[in-house]
DNA sequence: TGCCCTGGCGC
DNA sequence: GTACGTGCCAGGGCA
């Protein structure tokens, strides 16, 4: 038996756990058997625990150290398996790569950290000998103890580069590291399978009674290419709905030739149902409805380099909710008369536009309540979903020319609806030219939480991203912070956290039978207060719809 | 089989 | 010369 030594108080402690048969592609569901903890407190003093009973003493000789590890979550998930490991703080070297290098670095893994910060390359290749193993060689000993060492040399690295840069990293341990917690507490989400199924089928039926008709794969751009070519004359250059295709039928319209339109009208939907009926389909009950039509997605605190959450296994911020509402409609509650609590950011990005940017008239147009989406729509001459579109667009950076083409207007007239706002909203137009030139000069721009997202400026998408990265990011760390306000106020309640969903300016909590009511006071008030922290003066408003599914409006 | 590309969904 | 930001996922097509 091989216990460690005690750690002193505040000790960097490098802790990395490996488990047999666990597979691929499920790391966030914790399987398999106890195979190894390796902890690290220097280079030279690494401790190894092989028995899953010795787990319990080692956890609480190493409690008073400051524990270090690349990708904690996986960890702390599976030694929760073994022992109760309250929320502490942690420096993950992972998350703290990815909340350092956003915009730089796409792999955040620890053999890229390690080739990064320290120059060494750290082989992986023994890490897939664990899938099948069940017992340690010496190579899969050597390995778990590299892994904890290499962690620690990078945490070491990674903080003298913060000391130098005097970053204060509040993205890090104020958002993004506590929100680790809310999201590790994250509860499964209830599936209608026998819905989903039905559902599933019908849609399968369709699209293949719909996709003989036509006579070819309208999933083959090729094929379609090809269909298009024949059915019509005309050479598409790809097969792409909203840039080619739909533009194509509105012309063929124009032209009255309508036959050859509603031609181009049944290969979209027809591509539409196929896509929806695979992505959708019996596969996905297959793949991740678990026993009780529960679903454990792998949920992500910082995935995107704006520091957006993402959601995988599957990606449930992406399950349909414009065109067709049927599949967020299967998620219930789990529980007997339980209730699904929506609530949603009330125009979240513009309200952090505003605060960015000091607009009065902005700010005032928010806080009256006008629709800004109609506004738009009168601007650029268009219907109100379109202008909501178009908002959304200009959000993203998009330019004269991109409204144009996306909206299919004439460029005069994008110009002048650009042109409109601009000096409706003189100060958002202003703050736009400032994030340009200092993303030009700094290379990176910030969020509120002091987040750097860095710029190519070697690319051509670089202005749009100065634009929309503060924006996005500071949204991000907004909701995060709301996320981290409600798991901190469930615990002082002494109330379970029901928190099953978060699609960036939202979350989803299923709360039990009678407890809808609190839960929405709740998520209101903790939703608002997130406001007072990330974006002080601006004042943030949240919308809660309370119904028994996920499609629930009310 | 693995990888890249295309296309489509969310915000 | 480009053209709307960020993700996740499925199927086609090719090496």
């Amino acid at each position: 038996m091989t216990l460690p030594r005690p750690a002193r108080q505040g000790e960097t402690t490098s802790i990395d756990t490996e488990f047999f048969g666990q597979r691929k592609g499920r790391l966030h569901r914790p399987e398999g058997t106890f195979a190894c903890l390796s902890i690290a407190y220097s280079p030279t003093e690494v401790y190894q625990v092989f028995d899953a009973s010795d787990l319990r003493a080692a956890i609480e000789r190493i409690s008073p150290g400051l524990w270090v590890g690349h990708n904690l979550m996986y960890d702390i998930r599976q030694l929760r398996r073994f022992v109760d490991i309250p929320q502490r703080p942690v420096f993950d070297t992972m998350m703290m790569d990815q909340d350092l290098w956003g915009g730089y670095y796409r792999d955040f893994g620890l053999d890229d950290a390690s080739r990064r910060w320290l120059g060494r390359r750290l082989e992986k290749e023994a890490r897939d000998l664990f899938g099948k193993a069940t017992t340690m060689t010496p190579e899969m000993v050597e390995y778990a103890a590299t892994d904890a060492v290499r962690a620690l040399e990078v945490m070491q690295a990674q903080r003298a580069y913060i000391a130098e840069n005097e970053m204060e990293m509040r993205h890090y341990w104020e958002v993004d590291e506590p929100a680790m917690w809310a999201f590790l507490d994250f509860e499964p989400v209830k599936i209608d399978v026998d819905g989903w199924l039905k559902l599933a089928q019908e849609n399968e039926q369709e699209a293949a009674r719909l996709e003989k008709e036509l006579g070819f794969n309208t999933m083959s751009p090729k094929q379609v290419i090809d269909a298009v070519k024949k059915q019509t004359g005309r050479t598409i250059k790809d097969t792409n709905a909203k840039d080619t295709l739909e533009p194509l039928a509105d012309e063929l319209r124009r032209q009255k030739r309508d036959r050859q339109a509603e031609f181009v009208d049944a290969l979209l939907d027809v591509r539409r149902l196929r896509k929806m009926s695979s992505t959708y389909g019996r596969t996905w009950v297959d793949k991740y409805v678990e026993a009780g039509g529960l679903v454990y997605a792998d949920w992500h605190v910082t995935a995107a380099e704006t520091g957006r959450s993402s959601c995988s296994s599957p990606g449930l911020q992406q399950i349909p909710t414009r065109r067709v509402t049927h599949f967020r409609k299967l998620f219930v509650s789990k529980h007997k008369n339980g209730r699904m609590v929506i609530a949603d950011q009330n125009q979240q990005e513009p309200r952090i536009m505003a605060w960015w940017s000091k607009d009065d008239a902005l700010r005032g147009a928010l806080l009256a309540g006008r629709d800004l989406h109609q506004e738009a729509a009168d601007d650029f001459n268009l219907t109100r979903r379109e202008g909501k579109d178009v908002n959304l667009g200009l959000g993203y950076g998009m330019s004269a020319e991109g409204l144009a083409s996306r909206a299919r207007i004439p460029l005069d007239v994008a110009e002048a609806g650009i042109r409109r706002r601009n000096g409706r909203y003189p100060m958002a137009a202003i703050w736009i030219g400032n994030q340009m030139n200092r993303g030009a000069s700094m290379g990176h721009v910030s969020t509120s939480m002091g987040r750097r997202v860095w710029l190519n400026l070697y690319g051509m998408q670089w202005q749009r991203n100065a634009i929309n990265a503060p924006i996005q990011g500071t949204a991000a760390e907004q909701t995060k912070t709301w996320l981290v306000l409600l798991h901190h106020e469930c615990r002082r309640l002494g109330l379970p956290f029901r928190v099953c969903l978060q699609v960036h300016d939202e979350l989803v909590a299923d709360a039990a039978a009678g407890e809808s009511r609190q839960y929405s006071k709740l998520l209101r008030e903790c939703g608002v207060q997130s406001g007072r922290i990330v974006v002080p003066n601006m004042p943030m408003a949240v919308g809660l719809a309370i119904g028994p599914t996920w499609g629930s409006k009310e």
